[in-house]
DNA sequence: TGCAAGGATGAATACGTATACATAGAATCG
DNA sequence: CGATTCTATGTATACGTATTCATCCTTGCA
């Protein structure tokens, strides 16, 4: 039995040995193969096959002084999170990156885990959360990393900051809504004292103001499915209802939109309603919400780049901000008087009694 | 001006020479402050706190041949991979360790990443796709890399495996419908070739044939809404509704509710639904579907145990795997006979014409 | 043919930490 | 008080790679 027992790895320097040269020539030979002479190279190569190795990417960073990890703080709840996620893993894999995900359940744990984070030496940081103490990012400006805010606008003095432009998305929404005649809108936002809440909110009231039209706050208390469907409540029970409900964010539309039902409320009919984020979910023909679609891609992108070229300013300079549009996405819940468009069978047999399954066998 | 551009970052040498102590004893105090004198030992943490140092984790890493990194290579769309990640991560950080996340869309990218995966040292690697070949998990195995396959039960010969309890879950929800009396059920399941796909085909199919029902199989072609929506068409167009679907996948069910919709076919009404997986938005009131709740908290944990403490088997020991129950969640979408409970106004006001704001201020 | 230039490679070192080993002082005991 | 054990610390080395510097050999040119 030649192979027993747990085999010590297999270092560059076996694979010198094998192929009778130097471990400076392999080395060379993995990241600068075209200054080596091609039959060495060839040599080295085939030892390297032949042996199983595989380049230590510890070593190299140890002497390198760079990772090549891009780091992910992001709260642990939220479909919205998880779908940005996914594009910063996306975004890094392709850029021949790696992602480091810490994600967090309570706020308490931030703290806990940006130690941890501040140990491996990564190339960047992405904090990906709106709350986030900003006296918290000043300090962690202080170890030299560098640090990206994602979708927290008020960071944007202290570290540089990447978010969809939420203003204007909310102004684009509301422009819409009052196109469409609405006077008295409803803006139900997630939490109050996020940035991102506070922003979008200023967006609708601005425009719809300049329109002749009232826009009312009331809050969620999350961003989360559950609260919008609790916030219904208070919409189902008041005694007039507004024109249009604007949204926060999409999951929260979504417990709203389900919340209501309860009450026989549903958009377009009774009111209208819109989103914000451009979830996935939001194009399902379930909800099909009307909903400003943030370019998670785009975002993701210019994120994973700011955070993996350090910022060479040296702490005095106004770090750069990246603010980019989203898209309206229209869908059936502001979509009023163009009659839902080719169901035939959905408008004859839908919920109307027993008798919808009339004429199939 | 004193601190002008960028200053190197502070090492354990640095500590001591401040503390006036070796570098060792600066080690020793970090990794086992009992054995380092108390006067010692405070001069030490004031100096380091004063300094503002902080451990290098890739030095620590290539000493003592252990990254406290676990990876996971995840498929980068669908709803319930993005819930798993979240779990993941969870529980590594909750045992302090970290996770490396890699996220595929095709499969080809899989290879590309693999490679990539193998030069950071992880303690462990979690493979979470159904369609990772075995031959390539043979191959991996090679490595020395602690693996771990996570629902993915026909690689539990090869290395350890976590899932859930694919085929009892399965006759779990058939043996459901059988008791509400259905005789002709049609499962849709997402990839064929999936062997969770087959394992959750053949619950249902056993069980239903014990209980003297059909059980007929439809491909939805992926695990995804779309595939769900699509193949509702095909359904809408059968010549008799089966009295239950179940479907392979909460988010495949999803978008077959939905489809379904469009031809005025609604559960519990017309026919029974059921789902797999337990996602979040299962219990949203919107769908409100029957489904196998998948423990993924637990499962996550499992996997993550598993895969950081690396197997000493030394390779042909048949490798451990866990197999854990669902639980059943049931939803509207198998509530027959029971009228909807208390919405009242719901069924007075929804969708049957312009009346429904009748009532109302 | 002799010398300069350049190309290919080897030797040596540094990255920051953990730890085995050595050592010096203090404490214990006869 | 000398021998011995124990405690606290310093010295030295290894982890695996990238890179600088030096060296040798080949080639081109006068």
């Amino acid at each position: 039995m030649p192979r027993s027992g747990r085999r010590r790895p297999i270092t560059s320097v076996d694979v010198a040995v094998a192929a009778g040269v130097s471990q400076a020539t392999v080395a060379r030979c993995f990241n600068t193969p075209d200054v080596v002479a091609p039959g060495t190279r060839q040599r080295i190569e085939a030892a390297a096959e032949r042996l199983g190795y595989v380049p230590n990417a510890i070593a190299r960073s140890l002497k390198s002084q760079s990772t090549n990890i891009v780091g992910a703080v992001v709260p642990a709840v939220g479909e919205y999170w998880q779908n940005v996620v996914t594009c910063f893993s996306r975004c890094l894999t392709a850029s021949g990156r790696q992602l480091l995900l810490f994600s967090f359940l309570d706020q308490a744990d931030v703290d806990d885990t940006l130690e941890a984070v501040a140990q491996y030496r990564l190339d960047g940081l992405i904090l990906a959360s709106a709350t986030i103490a900003e006296a918290q990012l000043a300090r962690m400006r202080q170890t030299g990393l560098s640090l990206v805010a994602f979708n927290h606008p008020d960071a944007a003095g202290i570290v540089p900051s990447v978010t969809v432009d939420n203003e204007a998305g909310s102004a684009e929404l509301a422009r819409h809504l009052a196109d469409l005649g609405c006077a008295r809108v409803l803006y139900v936002g997630g939490v109050a004292a996020a940035s991102t809440d506070r922003a979008r909110f200023r967006g609708a009231a601005r425009t719809l103001a300049s329109a002749g039209a009232t826009c009312n706050y009331m809050e969620a208390g999350a961003f989360t499915y559950e609260a919008g469907y609790k916030a219904a409540d208070r919409v189902g029970q008041m005694d007039s209802l507004p024109d249009a409900i604007m949204v926060g964010g999409d999951e929260v539309a979504f417990g709203m939109l389900d919340g209501l039902r309860q009450y026989g409320i549903t958009a377009p009919n009774d009111l209208l309603m819109t989103g914000f984020d451009g979830l996935p979910q939001a194009s399902w023909a379930g909800y099909d919400l009307t909903t400003l679609v943030q370019p998670a891609e785009q975002l993701a992108e210019h994120a994973a780049e700011l955070a993996a070229r350090g910022l060479d300013a040296p702490s005095n300079v106004v770090p750069p901000s990246v603010v980019v549009a989203g898209t309206l996405r229209r869908g059936r819940t502001t979509r009023r008087g163009e009659e839902p468009p080719a169901r035939p069978q959905a408008r004859a047999g839908r919920g109307c009694g027993p008798q919808s399954r009339a004429g199939r066998g």
